[in-house]
DNA sequence: TTACCATTTAAAGTTAGCTCTAAGTCAAGT
DNA sequence: ACTTGACTTAGAGCTAACTTTAAATGGTAA
């Protein structure tokens, strides 16, 4: 049978408003209809819509999702530049990482003055409100 | 002296727009002004500027940030509740940052879907187009 | 003095990614 | 037959974070 627009929805933790959004911008071109026109959506459309959501949730714009889903509706003659596309994401998705983790410190650092200086003993009198967060 | 704008905006890799609409939006209420109008920072407000980016680039509201900023000049009274925003902003970045890895193994899977199927041989027969990722 | 910068403000415009509304269709239950 | 609830579309509306524009001011260099 497949699954339901808000089956789906569930699933993923979307809307089946923001599905049906990703439909209308050409992200699921795969996906079926009943005899009715409702959407039914098959295992392998799953698999699509999770790829969808890995690359979106890494900052994919959903412009370019769109450009990759075309890449592989075209066939073979683009899986070099779909690779490549891959390639280039993963070192963005590498450096989203060591972003992450240099603000990381910053906010460690920051806990560790509140701790250090406001709440032991309660004392109010050293300034935690300075904003030096280290070289 | 003090660092002109567009001095902050090179050092910070944002646009003087930027900064400026920071200030508009309420985030640097401490950046002092020359005679003529013009600001000026400080090394401390630098800092302050750090700090403000790591929260903007960790994903952090500007709204929220002004939050912040608005705790920070109430003084003492508002230690604890700014000490608690970090630990659950620190969450949040954790958060990010196991996102962010298992979404980098659905990159890893294609792309040694990639290099096994597709250019091994230039072997076209076999389907790279699927995209079933893996349970 | 004139030209050329960088700066200022207020306010309008832009973009991405939803989010919601209106009006309609369809299938199942009472 | 009627009601309820899930689905459909087109299109309008919304929010965040800029980004650009226009008009004005001030400092410096030739």
């Amino acid at each position: 049978m497949g699954y339901t627009i808000s089956q789906v929805a569930k699933k993923f933790d979307l809307t089946a408003h923001t599905i049906r959004y990703y439909d209308k911008e050409g992200l699921l071109p795969f996906v079926d209809r009943s005899k009715t026109g409702n959407r039914e959506f098959s295992d392998s459309d799953l698999d699509w819509l999770k790829l969808i959501c890995c690359l979106k949730n890494t900052g994919m714009p959903i412009k370019q999702i769109k450009q990759y889903i075309g890449w592989c509706l075209q066939g073979d003659d683009t899986i070099e530049i779909r690779r490549q596309m891959f390639l280039d994401h993963r070192k963005e998705v590498l450096k989203q990482m060591d972003n992450l983790k240099e603000n990381l410190k910053i906010i460690d650092y920051k806990l560790e003055f509140y701790a250090t200086n406001c709440n032991i003993n309660d004392n109010r009198n050293k300034d935690c409100n300075q904003l030096s967060i280290g070289k």
